[in-house]
DNA sequence: GTTTGGTTTAACCAAGTGGTCAAAATTACA
DNA sequence: TGTAATTTTGACCACTTGGTTAAACCAAAC
C-alpha cells in the first residue's frame, strides 16, 4: 500500500504532473488515474482522498523549492559567497521545474491556512541570516541593507520570470525562442550583478 | 441586458471578487450569483456562459494592471524619471488590488493560448522603450543595460511580493503585522534605489 | 490445492456542476 | 389602460465530480 510500490510511485509521478499543471481545482482524479495508467478506484486505494494525494505532492514540491534555501541560511560562508551560490542553485532548481513557482504561489493564495500548516514542519530560520547581515554591516564588509528586502529581492528576481513566463515570453520576447534562451542564459549573471553591486563596498 | 445595468454591474463586481479569489476552476456560478444577490439563471441571462463572464473579468483586470505600463513606455520623459514614476504608480495599483498579480499569473499559466488571445488587442510597444534605452546609453546618461532584463527586474521586484504574499507574510515576517506594514511602506524606495543605482552614472 | 493477504477492477452512487426553459414579475410604451 | 418587451425566477436536466463497495485477481504460505 505504501508509496514505495511501483504503482504508488507511478501515481505520485502522474499526480505531480497533473496537479502542478492544473492546480488542485483544475485537476481531475480520473485524469491522474489515466496518466498513471491505472483504475480510478486504485487511486483512492493508495491515497484515500484527493486532498490526501494533493498534500503528498505539495509537500514534496515545496521542500524541493526551499531545500537549498535552508542551506543558504545556515551555512558557514561569507554573505556575498552565500548569495552567489544561492542564486546559482535556485535558478538551476527552477529551470528543472519551471512550473513549480506558479503552482506553489497559486495554491498558497487559494488556501493559505491549510498550505501554511503543511509547511509548518519545514522550519526556516531567518534569524541566523539576519544576524550575519548585521555583523557584516558592522564589519564594514557590506553596505547597510534591510535583510528582509534583500532576501525578497533575490527570490523575486529569480522566481518571477518563471511565475509569469507565458506572459513575458509573449509580451517581452514576442515568442522568439532565441531571445527567450538568451535571456535565460544571462539571467544568473544579471541577478548577481544587480544584488552584489548593491552590497559590495570596494569597486 | 448590457453591463451598464445595475444588475449587470453588481454581477461584474461579484464575479470579479470570486474569480480573482478562487480562479476560474475554483469559482462556482452559484457562489457568484449569491454574492451578487441574484438568481443563478440571471447570471446566464446576462453572460451566456462561465467562460464569457470570466473573459469580461479578466480583460478588465489585466488592462488595469498594464494601463500605466503603456504610459511608461510611450511617454516623453527621461528614462530615470519614467522608471521612478512607473514604480510609484505600479505599486499603488497593486496595493489597491493585491490579489490581481496572483490571479493573472495563475490564469495565464492555466490556459496560455486563450488568455494571450484575450490580451492580443492591448498592444504594448516595447520597441520604443528599447530604442530610448539604447539612445541614453549612447548619450552616456546611463550605464549599458539589457532593456529586457531591466523591465523584468522592475516588474519582478514590484509584483512578486504580492504574488507570494501569504508565504512571505508567514516565513519572512512571522505574521507580525507591524513588520509587514513597515516592509510595504519602504518597498518603493527600496526598489527605486536598487534599480536606479544600477543605471545612474554620477552619484 | 487451498487459504490468506494484499492488489486491482467494474459497477455504482450521491452531490454537485454549468446550463436551459417556460412561466411569472416588472417595466416600457402606445 | 392594455399590451409588448424586458427582466427575474424556480424547477429542471444532462453530465461530471470525488468517492464507495463488493467481487475478482494473484502471489506467497501452508
Amino acid at each position: 500500500m505504501s508509496t514505495e510500490n511501483s504503482t504508488g510511485k507511478s501515481i505520485l509521478i502522474a499526480a505531480r504532473k497533473i496537479f502542478v499543471l492544473k492546480g488542485f481545482d483544475g485537476a481531475r482524479m480520473q485524469e491522474i488515474a489515466d496518466e498513471a495508467g491505472i483504475n480510478k478506484s486504485l487511486l483512492h486505494y493508495y491515497f484515500r482522498s484527493k486532498e490526501n494525494l494533493f498534500e503528498s505532492i505539495f509537500v514534496e514540491a515545496f521542500s524541493q523549492v526551499q531545500s537549498n534555501m535552508l542551506e543558504l541560511l545556515t551555512s558557514e560562508r561569507f554573505l556575498l559567497e552565500k548569495i552567489e551560490m544561492f542564486i546559482d542553485q535556485y535558478l538551476d532548481i527552477l529551470s528543472a521545474n519551471p512550473y513549480l513557482p506558479a503552482f506553489v504561489t497559486h495554491e498558497i493564495n487559494r488556501n493559505p491556512e491549510k498550505i501554511l500548516a503543511l509547511i509548518r514542519g519545514t522550519g526556516l530560520r531567518f534569524d541566523l541570516f539576519n544576524t550575519q547581515i548585521d555583523q557584516e554591516i558592522e564589519n564594514g564588509s557590506i553596505w547597510p541593507v534591510n535583510p528582509q528586502h534583500l532576501i525578497i529581492n533575490i527570490m523575486a528576481l529569480c522566481a518571477f520570470p518563471f511565475v509569469a513566463k507565458p506572459l513575458l515570453d509573449k509580451l517581452i520576447f514576442g515568442n522568439v525562442q532565441q531571445q527567450i534562451d538568451e535571456f535565460t542564459s544571462n539571467r544568473k549573471v544579471e541577478i548577481k550583478n544587480l544584488i552584489i553591486r548593491n552590497l559590495k563596498k570596494q569597486l
